[in-house]
DNA sequence: TTTTCCCGCCAAAAC
DNA sequence: GTTTTGGCGGGAAAA
């Protein structure tokens, strides 16, 4: 519905008050965004949903920061819901008056706010009579109030890619109040995205906004960070021990021959050095820096899928903890915490794991893959940017990890030759790069760490890194084309109602990427299922090139051109970094591109955000391509070609990626999918099919430790070809 | 049932 | 002292 709603107009006119929309929020809709509304009837209802003790509200009253900027206003309209309805309600954030009258309001009914909010948003007073339906629509259901979708709310406010000259301030205490949450939600979300340098602290209260310009710089960062770490390893030696029915029990880790010893190290560094961390003190277990630990597992990863207890037994490690049950679900839930806010900025995705013993829940790394940049930019960077890990970690690292590092030495290289190339249309690229990468590793692990990459790729994953990896190579490879994807043209989503939604946030990449001269990596967001429009729609900013989509089904494409090639994970190195280097840089996100799918849209709509995670299409899609819907998914065969996609609807795009093993195999592809790459370069890469969905997947069963499995909602339709597996 | 994760207590930092 | 930050885990909604 929503979906509707916001279609084109809401593209066009970004700022349009929607009319529609307010309806369908009311309906299903609150769930997503219940300010939008809000802010237009914030008058008459009052405005927070949100529950607000009265002990914190002092906290807001008296100060309010005059700080806060009033400017954000302009941009922050944002909110996912409605630019306007942004504005609006920043403006009431920022006059006080407002805000306080709006408190009151809440505070004496907290709980009931919000759902007069809803109601509001509904638009209805209307529905006065429906005290019922108040209930319902009010009732804020838990998903929304979840952190992910707060935390899109959060980016919608502000551009991904604010100009160098502006300076955006935060002022925690407005946004909490214009998000009509506590400020310990705020704090939740502003330490993760101070991990990845998104915003930092200016003062008390205060925030500044840098959106996402150094995020390639960050991730390259902590890439490498990740990589001395030899977290790879450790993934691959707690997959292991799953393997052999160990299970995780921190300490035991160690016992394992190999592993142990490459374990150890690594718990060296972790903590013992570093007294930079302060000793523990509070921050050494900060939010923050097990966000950036959290991202440095799937920049890492070859798979990019980390499941949740590996990353938390990782953590856990290293923080040394004893290896509590208690502290495993407390790192559990922190993860959880992190994982929202990422997948809010497109960075990661859930899908699920099926090992031999059950399916797992997990996140699989969407954002951009290959970060070019030389390589001593990198260390300076990480030097600056991540203070802290080097601190922690880093420090640690350096010293423990050298040797290891030396055997790491192989990343490097190795991904040079990866890159080399990889058709797309080749090889079941996917793996095949991971595998090279790992020749660093040990056998074991690297072996492993193939095996279990190979069985999620299989599954949705591979789409992802088939992109990358293969794709690269011919696109990206080309020094030339870095851009490739770039080229979005609007018309990748054609999706009917989707699109407009894309489109719009399309173009504003366009223009975005364009500006900054974007090149290689192009996000693309791509709503996979219509949900995803639809809460795209208010997400939209103009100036904002991302769009988030509360569920998961948005993906961003980067430039799997560029990266893949180079790739790996592993190792930074890209030499053809050089390559589109500006470009990565600046826009080096920016470039988006989105693709919908088709189909599934439509209905979806009702699904609104809370699937984020969840959607299968995502998963299929991940990479790059996308998979289309879910029931109808497989089949189709047909891809339906490239050529055409442009006309076509664009269903899927996705870029490159392709995952081409899996759809030799399967053979499956899935018809809607379109290589991005051609968007962009119609010739490049043409592999197009694709598709496979994820589904077909399964093709090589042997290596699947894990698969993925994509939520279960979606999924069912799709083909259920995942599971099988495991096995190992 | 298990998974996910909201909520807010409360203490450590920062004023 | 007060306020800001944010660790933490209970417990309930969602799956």
């Amino acid at each position: 519905m929503e979906v509707n709603c916001l279609t084109l107009k809401d593209l066009i006119s970004p700022r349009q008050p929607r009319l529609d929309f307010a309806v369908e929020d009311g309906e299903n809709a609150q769930k997503e965004n219940i300010f939008v509304d809000r802010s237009r009837m914030a008058p008459k209802t009052p405005i927070k949903n949100e529950p607000i003790d009265l002990s914190k509200q002092k906290k807001f009253t008296p100060e309010r920061n005059p700080i806060t900027p009033v400017k954000l206003v302009d941009r922050q309209q944002a909110e996912p819901w409605t630019p306007t309805a942004n504005l609006k309600m920043l403006i009431s954030a920022a006059s006080p008056d407002i805000r306080d009258r709006e408190k009151k309001k809440g505070l004496f009914r907290p709980i009931e706010n919000k759902d007069d909010a809803f109601t509001d948003s509904l638009q209805l007073d209307v529905v006065g009579d429906s005290a019922v339906d108040e209930f319902e629509k009010q009732r804020p259901s838990r998903k929304q109030k979840s952190l992910g979708l707060l935390c899109q709310k959060f980016l919608a406010r502000y551009p991904s890619y604010p100009l160098s000259t502006e300076k955006t301030t935060i002022s925690l205490d407005e946004v909490a109040v214009s998000l009509g949450v506590e400020r310990r939600r705020i704090y939740d979300i502003v330490n993760v995205l101070e991990s990845l340098h998104l915003v930092s602290r200016v003062a008390k209260n205060q925030y500044g906004w840098h959106g996402r310009h150094s995020l390639p710089k960050t991730l390259r960062n902590l890439q490498r960070l990740g990589e001395e770490q030899k977290y790879e390893e450790q993934m691959a030696y707690l997959q292991q021990k799953e393997l052999d029915l160990i299970d995780y029990k921190f300490g035991e880790r160690k016992k394992d021959g190999d592993p142990d010893s490459q374990e150890q190290q690594l718990l060296d560094f972790s903590e013992p050095d570093c007294p930079s961390s302060s000793a523990n003190s509070r921050k050494d277990k900060s939010l923050r820096i097990m966000s950036q630990k959290f991202v440095m597992l799937f920049l890492v990863s070859k798979t990019k899928i980390v499941t949740l207890d590996v990353a938390a037994k990782i953590l856990i490690e290293e923080s040394q903890d004893a290896p509590d049950h208690s502290k495993f679900k407390t790192k559990v839930r922190r993860l959880y915490d992190i994982a929202n806010v990422l997948t809010s900025l497109a960075l990661i995705k859930k899908v699920h794991v099926t090992e031999e013993r059950g399916r797992k829940p997990a996140f699989k790394w969407i954002g951009p893959v290959d970060f070019s940049s030389s390589d001593e930019e990198l260390v300076d960077v990480s030097a600056s940017v991540l203070p802290e890990l080097k601190r922690e970690t880093y420090g640690q690292i350096q010293v423990c990890a050298k040797q290891k590092l030396a055997r790491h030495g192989s990343f490097n290289t190795v991904q040079a030759s990866e890159r080399i190339q990889r058709k797309v249309n080749s090889e079941p690229s996917s793996p095949y790069r991971e595998e090279q990468g790992s020749g660093g590793y040990s056998l074991e692990i690297g072996s492993l760490a193939a095996v279990y990459r190979q069985k999620i790729e299989d599954n949705s994953q591979g789409k992802a890194f088939a992109s990358k990896r293969v794709v690269p190579p011919s696109s990206s490879l080309d020094p030339v084309a870095p851009f490739p994807v770039l080229s979005v043209d609007p018309e990748y989503c054609v999706n009917p109602l989707a699109h407009p939604v894309f489109s719009v946030a399309q173009t504003d990449l366009q223009a975005f990427s364009m500006q900054n001269g974007l090149n290689g990596q192009v996000d693309v967001s791509l709503a996979s299922a219509a949900s995803a429009v639809e809460s795209l729609k208010p997400a939209l900013l103009a100036g904002q090139p991302l769009v988030y989509v509360p569920s998961a089904s948005l993906f961003m494409l980067y430039g799997s051109l560029q990266e893949g090639p180079a790739s790996g994970s592993g190792s930074e190195r890209d030499d053809r970094s050089s390559e589109a280097p500006a470009t990565v840089e600046l826009s080096s996100a920016p470039s988006a591109q989105k693709r919908l799918c088709e189909e599934r849209k439509p209905q979806e709509e009702d699904e609104p955000a809370t699937k984020r995670q969840s959607r299968e299409y995502e998963d299929g899609p991940l990479s790059l391509v996308m998979p289309k819907k879910p029931s109808d998914s497989t089949d189709l065969a047909s891809p339906k070609t490239m050529g055409n996609r442009a006309s076509i609807p664009l269903k899927d795009i996705h870029v490159n990626g392709q995952l081409p093993a899996a759809e030799e195999i399967s053979g499956k592809a899935t018809a809607n999918c379109f290589v991005s790459s051609e968007w962009g370069n119609p010739s490049r890469n043409t592999d197009v099919e694709k598709p496979s969905k994820e589904n077909e997947s399964t093709k090589e069963p042997s290596l699947l430790q894990y698969l993925c499995v994509q939520s279960p909602a979606v999924t069912s339709s799709s083909d259920p070809q995942e599971h099988p597996t495991h096995t190992s």
